[in-house]
DNA sequence: CCACAGGACGGCT
DNA sequence: AGCCGTCCTGTG
């Protein structure tokens, strides 16, 4: 373990509140100074921005600089993909103007897959509670700057809980689904390296629907938001509904509208590009 | 007291 | 295949 720098200049398409507050992520908290700490792998993480440069102290097993370049998913480029989506119509245009700065994280696999899980009917903060204590009580322990923070467990870690464990961190109804889908990956019912091999996005997804917990919009999030990284999904919740039937649909009955007409929609006007579209979407209309 | 929060699941038609 | 009640828990 041991402390890390990094200076990043120069930069486009990267705001930290855009990146950190788009509700792909759980683990990230932002400081007093306007900074953000979060913990990844191993690592924990403080990140700011001053006069558009990126100021990165880490405290971990990684080497910042590649974890970094992965993490952030510094290898794509988003300047073009605005360019290609910002001729799909106004509506996209505006929502890009107000979320430029949208990175989609390359997230743990596992660590998404159980955090999605719990998102089920539930909202951030308690999301977020929810996550930490299961840190604490089952990840590793890391000391910094007399702070003390937690790794996220790993299937093994996470597999030594039972039921009744998950229950009192306050779960609720999704215990037994957490604790079911962490015993098939222990078992290797499901194999999650192999997943990343898997080109279509579809069969991926056919895999990640046997995992009790996982329906196709915790499915979608999974595969956007973490290392499998397909941008092809359109995961559809009540805001994205909402965003949707406003802009193409007009529905005086917007719960009516169903999930398979409103993702037809966008692969019609946002094609493989529609995943990080949902992103702009999303952000811009929920504010 | 009730409604609701970034769904999944099982039973039903 | 589509519809609908129910599922824990904290907050307003």
């Amino acid at each position: 373990m041991e402390e890390q720098n990094l200076v990043l200049k120069n930069i486009k398409s990267f705001n930290l509140t855009h990146i950190f507050e788009c509700g792909q992520c759980f683990r990230w908290n932002r400081n007093q100074d306007g900074s953000y700490t979060g913990v990844v792998k191993n690592n924990v993480i403080n990140i700011r921005m001053i006069d558009g440069n990126i100021y990165i102290t880490s405290f971990g097993e990684n080497d910042i600089k590649k974890l970094f370049q992965n993490y952030f998913d510094m290898n794509r480029n988003y300047e073009s993909i605005k360019a290609q989506l910002g001729e799909v119509d106004e509506n996209m245009k505006k929502s890009i103007l107000y979320g430029e700065g949208i990175r989609l994280l390359n997230q743990d696999l596992w660590e998404t897959i159980i955090s999605f899980i719990i998102s089920a009917n539930n909202n951030i903060p308690r999301i977020k509670g929810i996550i930490e204590r299961i840190c604490k009580r089952y990840g590793n322990k890391m000391e910094y700057n007399g702070q003390t923070y937690y790794s996220f467990p790993t299937p093994e870690q996470l597999g030594s809980a039972s039921v009744e464990d998950l229950r009192n961190l306050g779960l609720g109804f999704r215990d037994v689904r957490v604790y079911e889908t962490t015993k098939m990956i222990l078992n290797r019912g499901i194999d999650l390296e192999k997943l990343h091999q898997e080109p279509n996005t579809e069969v991926v997804r056919e895999e990640l629907l046997k995992l009790p917990g996982v329906g196709p919009k915790v499915a979608d999030c999974i595969l956007l938001f973490s290392t499998l990284k397909r941008f092809d999904v359109f995961p559809i919740d009540v805001w994205v509904r909402r965003v949707m039937n406003e802009l193409y649909i007009h529905s005086e009955y917007e719960e009516k509208v169903s999930k398979k007409e409103i993702n037809r929609i966008a692969n019609e006007k946002f094609g493989n590009l529609c995943g990080i579209a949902q992103q702009y979407l999303f952000y811009w209309k929920r504010g």
